[in-house]
Order: structure tokens, then sequence, then C-alpha cells
DNA sequence: TATGAATGAGATTTCATTCAT
DNA sequence: AATGAATGAAATCTCATTCAT
């Protein structure tokens, strides 16, 4: 009964209506409780069908689990994606194409589904190397992918500074904007978090960023401070 | 040592010598699967004692889970104060002595006590939002307080820029060490860490995070003046 | 019967057929062992279900004691209601009718359930007021309202002798019927049991009772001061 | 450290200073708890010892239960036979007698102790007949002879009716006796207790006893109505 | 003698999983 | 396909008993 013409059919022997209602409910009481923690009555409970039901989709708890990391992480990946392309006919400078991108990306990781993933993935991810290999082949590889090429863009074309490579900027800068994601999200529980505006945040990451990015200053050796550090 | 003759003697002590061992154990086998997921039996298998014993001086899992988190936590601050103290004859620039703070700071973030219990509040701090305010009052805030006082004395020597407050900047930095000092004791799960010398990565992120604070050459290099704060 | 679709149906619901059998079982683990001394395991072995099926139908062990104290008791009185409403014809005297109950109410007391409970209710019940308060409400107030209203009807008759209050006079019927039911059903364990006829040991406990109930001197009019209270 | 000349030295190779505070305290966490129930913490808190001392005096703790129940009844008949020899130089008829006897007896059955022990008794002698065995023969035979023997005595001398057999008739006196103790003792739990003046009660209760064991008027047959329940 | 920390068998309780309906 | 009662393995927790001090 399940209609094969559906749009996200695909994947695995995967499901398609009842089991993305299951996969749902399954984040959040993950997100809750840990895996552990989690109790598949819950799970069905919030899903709105019974116990057994869950089992005609899912082997069990574990590939759950699993399932519902996958197929978080490719939902939102796929809107990312989507994102990202639509508005890729790109502005003149690497910084205008990297503020775009910003834009999408801290969209991305201010969304409920995906703090619940990464918190997961933080606490849970030893007993899954695979789930781990998936979420940096998956995520991470194209996020960075993405961005990283932008920023290599910019080294070769001199807008920014060539002493640094391109990933690990990319690191910096995806530290970053994840940590303050995450810090604005759990704002309620930590009381530390960032204040100020919150659409604004983003960008004022992206400024520094992009200011630690500037190439010196051509004239005088102005950065001769910081090699001071070496001796 | 302890007078036998009162009969109603205190029935819970403090914890001394075997908690710690049992705090250990615990640490390392909640880090291994979740608070949920731990099994009291591995825990005391760890600690080399009974199961029975761990109730001697924790009433349940939970309360463990707390006494662990905070123990962990208050000594390794202990470590990281005494650390800091210890050098804080101070440098010559604000820039000198952020290097130094820095220093023991990474030194404390990749301590795999540090790692743990950080993945733990990150993973299963709803449950327990009293940790959550444990954690950033003695940690978040310490730290904070610590670095967040020397960036203000930079700003308001004029050694920073002026147009970015010193808490946003202290968090920008924040980030940037502590994701890069995950992603550096996860390598090998995430097969995506930051390469090149671990060493020297504390001290490549603080250069980017001065770059992004250094105020905007107007005219010649203001910078110099750096030394006028000494006086 | 019941519409499965409704996703939050009453999660507990009222025990029915299973609850009986547990019941059942656990009255006489509970008779066997004590409240403390009784395994859930052993009541699901004798009830044939599972160990977790009990807690399907009760929260806990104490709670089933509970319940186990209730049920039985309801049940047996409501089988002592039948038996006595069906013999409620009545008979010429106060006697005649007083006869007719204690053999009902004897019925009751030397039932297997019944001494249970009792002695359950004589051994557990200092933790448990409120059943201590259920069974007073329940049995005892019962019991007591019918034979101690025949008793006043007695009095008040003439028939019974005056100088006695009708409670006092059902505690002390009361007493020799529950000792003497107790002993008769431990004879085996307190090798001290009534002797002689146990068909007609109530009736032998009755007759006494009422020989203390009868009026004094049958030869002049003193108890006739009592009957005046009847007219 | 035991000293030898102490008075109630005897019986089985028991203790004697701290036991004795061993078992009061034991008496009154098993009446609290029962067998299973009573945890040896309490009961040596209570006793004002450590976990360890109760075992320098008893095996276990189910010996420590028989051995509480053996030394309370053997201490509290000791008490009751010498309140009954003290005063057995008697009255005139046996009804005088009995009446010193059940003032005795009374103030045996109304003591905490013997109350927490015939609870115990009840509730949890099944598995221990050699208990059982003990209290009839310790207790119910005691009484039970002395008892028994006065008011066979009495039914010789003619002072009681002949038709019914001392022992049938001692049981009598005995289960009003004993339940009202109860009752009285338990006034708090079961708020159905019998009101009135309390030290009046065992006479009161004799001299119902008294009256059913009042021979039949010799003259006229008033009590033929009696009889006619026979038919 | 006396202690009480330590033990570990055993009890209660939970919950993933099965399966008859 | 869907249900949810039933299962029983496995977890938490208790406490009688031991033993080094």
């Amino acid at each position: 009964m399940i209609s094969p013409t559906s749009p996200d059919f695909a994947r695995r022997r995967a499901p398609e209506e009842r089991p993305q209602q299951i996969i749902d409910a399954a984040l959040a009481v993950f997100d809750e409780r840990g895996l552990a923690g989690a109790r598949l009555e819950d799970i069905a409970q919030r899903a709105g069908v019974a116990k057994g039901t869950i089992y005609l989709y899912f082997p069990d708890k574990e590939e759950l689990f699993r399932e519902v990391v996958r197929r978080t992480l490719v939902d939102r990946l796929e809107a990312l994606g989507q994102e990202i392309t639509a508005g890729a006919e790109a502005g003149a400078s690497v910084a205008e194409q990297l503020r775009l991108y910003v834009e999408r990306w801290w969209a991305f990781l201010v969304t409920t589904e995906y703090q619940a993933v990464y918190r997961l993935i933080i606490g849970e991810l030893h007993r899954f190397p695979e789930l781990a290999d998936f979420y940096t082949r998956e995520v991470k590889s194209r996020v960075h992918g993405l961005v990283g090429a932008m920023i290599a863009r910019g080294i070769a074309s001199g807008e920014f500074r060539g002493d640094i490579d391109a990933s690990s900027a990319m690191r910096i800068l995806g530290s970053m904007l994840m940590s303050h994601a995450m810090w604005t999200c759990r704002a309620r529980l930590l009381d530390d978090a960032p204040t100020g505006d919150q659409q604004q945040l983003p960008f004022t990451l992206l400024d520094f960023f992009l200011r630690g990015m500037r190439p010196d200053a051509p004239a005088s050796g102005a950065a001769s401070d910081d090699s001071s550090n070496a001796s």
C-alpha cells in the first residue's frame, strides 16, 4: 500500500509514510533520552502507532537509530543542497558568495533536527563507526567541499591570504558556526549563550573569519608582530 | 581514628579513596556507553570493586553520574587553575599573555577526562539541568572570566579593535579551540580531523583569532602603541 | 471491542481475567511467605504467567498486595452477603435468626481465603493503614452492623439481658467465632485446636453466647425495666 | 566475660547482656517489618551495636528470630508465672480464683512484647513449626493447664454447669481475652476497638464467661428456648 | 569482643522483541 | 498491516553475611 510514486521513496528497502512518522518520533525520543534510554514504547506512542508496528519497518532499535540518523541527515542535506544551488548564481567576490553559503549553512545548523542528530553523533557515535563515516562522508565532506572550494578560490585569486590552507580555514569557519549554532539552540539550558541579534550572528562570525583571511597589508610588514611568537 | 563509640555515626561519609576509583571507572564507562547504556556491573568491574560497593558511596546510578561530572570538572579545573596562576607573571602584550593562557587551556581541553565530560554534557544534559548550571558556572564562566578579561584589556588598550565586545570575542576564540580539540581527540573516529602539527594547532588558531582582532589599520602601524598599556 | 484507532488509549485497563489469576496466586504466596518474603517469581509461576506480566496489571509488589487484600475481601464479602440475604426470611426469635447468621458467618471465617487475608492483616497491616481502614470499614462494620442490629433487637425485646450494650456483645460473639475459626483452620500447626464436631462448633459457641445473654433471674421481673425502653 | 552467675543464664549457649539488647531490638523490628522485611542493619542500629556484632551471638537471622520468640515468651511467662503464684493463695469460689488469674493473664496479653510475638506467630509461623510447637507447649498448655484445671474444679464442684468440657470452656474464655486484648492494643489502627473502661474489660469478659458457665436454673425450665435450636 | 566496609547472591523491575489475533 | 498482551533476559538495587582490623 505504499505508493512507489512518492518522491523520496528510494534508499534501502525503506518504508515510506508510516516509517517517516516513526523516524520523526524516534529522533525526538532519542534526543531526549539518548539511544539506550529511549523506550520503544515512547517512540511508538509519539508516532501514534503500536509498538509492534515499528518492527514492521525496522528490524531492531539499533537499526532504527541508524536509519534515524541517516535519513534525517539526508533529508536535511537535500534541503540544504536545494537552498544552496537555488541561490548559486553568485556574487562578485568570494566573500559575497561565502555570505550566501553561510546564511544557508547556518539555517541548516540551527534546525532542531540537525541539533538532535549532532548531539547523538557526539554522544553515541562510539559504537557506530559506520555512522561516523556516514556523517563525515555525507555532511562534513559535502559542506566542506562546497565551502572549502570557495575558500580555495579566494586564496588562489589573492582575495584571501595565502599562508593558510583552504581546509584549515574551512574548519575554522565551521567550528565557529557549529559551536555558536549549538549555543544558540541551547540558550535556555546553558544560560551563557551568545546575545544580540540572532539573525546577525552568522554574519558577524563570517566577518570575523574574513578579517582573519585578509591578506597582510601589502605595504609594510605589519604581520611581523605575529612571527615574534616564534622566537 | 573514627570513634566507634558513637553508634549513630554518620551513615554516609564523604567520598575519599574508594569513591575516586569508582568515579574514574564510571567516567570511562559512561563515556563509552552513555548514561543509560552504562552497566553498573561494568563500572564496578573496572573499578575493581563489587557491585554493591558502589552503593556504599552513591545512592544510585544517576547520582553517581552527577558526581562523576562534578568531580571530574572540579579536579580538572583545579589543575587548570594551578597551571594558569603558575605562569601568570604576564607577558608584554595582551597577545603574549593570551598565548600563555591558550596553551594551558588547550592542554585542558584535550584531556581525556574533559573530552569525556564534554561529550556527556552535550549528549545527556537535558535531564540534568542542575549539571548544566554547574558546568556553565564552574567551567565556562571561570575560563571566560579569565580570558574575557584579558581580551577586554586588549580592547581597552587599543591592542584589539574596539568594535567587538570582549565576550563575543571570547566565545569566538572558545568555539575554535573547543571544536578543534574535539576533532583532534576524535581523529580516529571522524577521519576528518585537523592535520599538521598537533602541538602547533592551538597557536595557529590563536593567531587566526588575533588577526581577526587587529584594529583596522587606518593610517600607519598604530598597533605599535601596544607597549603603552604596560605603563 | 476496543477501538484501536485511539492512539493514546487508556494505558492500564481495569483488571479482568488475568489479574484474577495473579491475585489468587499472590494470595497463596503471600500467605505462605508474608509480604516481604514472597517472591514475584513464585507468584508468576503459580499464576502460570511470566514475571513481567504481573507488571502489566499491578505497578509494584506492594500495590499487588493491597489489591489482593481488597479484592479477596470484596469477593468473599459478596458471597457472604448473598448467603445471608438468601436466607433472610427470618426466624421466630432473635436467637433463631442469629443461628442462621452465625452459620453463614462461620462459613465465611473458615474459608481459606479469609484465613489468609486475616493472617496478613494481623501480620502486615502496620505499614498499610489504609488497608486497615478498608478492613474495618468493609468487613467488621458490615458484619457488625448485621449482627449487632440483631442483638440490639434482642435486647430491646427483652429476649437478651439489657445490661450489656449490643456492640460489646457482638464483639464477644465475634471474638469467639474468629478465634475458634482460626484455631480450627490451623489445627495441624497448633495441635491444640478445638476437638469434637467441627460442624457443630459455631453453634456450640453461639449457645454459650446466648446463655451469657440470657436475662437475669427468671423469677422476678428485674429485666422488665429493659423492656420499657422497647415500648 | 559473661558472668555465669547471672540469674537467667541458662538455656542454650545463649548470650546475656548484649544479646538481650539485640533481642529487644529485634523484636521491635520484626514486629514492624515482619521476618523477611526486617533488616539486620536496623536491628543493629536500634540495639546500638554494629551489624557484625549480632553474628557473635546468633548464627543467622532465622535463628535470631527463633531466639527472639523463644526468649520473649520465656521471659514473659516467667513474669506471668510469678504474678500468678504470688497471688495464688486463692479466694473462696472458683469464680473468685478465676478473677485473679484473668487479671494476671490479661496483664500478660496486653504486654507490648506478647502482642508482638503473637503477631509474629500468626503471621510467620508456617515456616517454623518448631516454634509453633514451642508456643503451644510453653504458652497455651501452660496457661490452659492452670485455668483449665480451675474450670474443671468448678465443674466438678457444681459451681459450673457440667455439660461443657473444661478445655472447651477454657478455649472460649481464652478466645475472648485474646481477641479483646489485641483489639485494645490495636485500637489506633483498627478504630473499632472496645470502648469503655480498659481496666474493667477483662472482668467484663470474665463475667460474661461466668454467666455462660452457670448451671441451668434448677427450678423452672427458662432455658428451654435454647434447647429448641437443637431440634 | 567489636566494627563496618566489602561482597555477591538474589530480589524487584524494565523493556526490546515476539506473535496470536 | 497493525495491534498490544505476553515474554524473559538483563538491569538496578538490597541486604545477609564475612572478615580484616
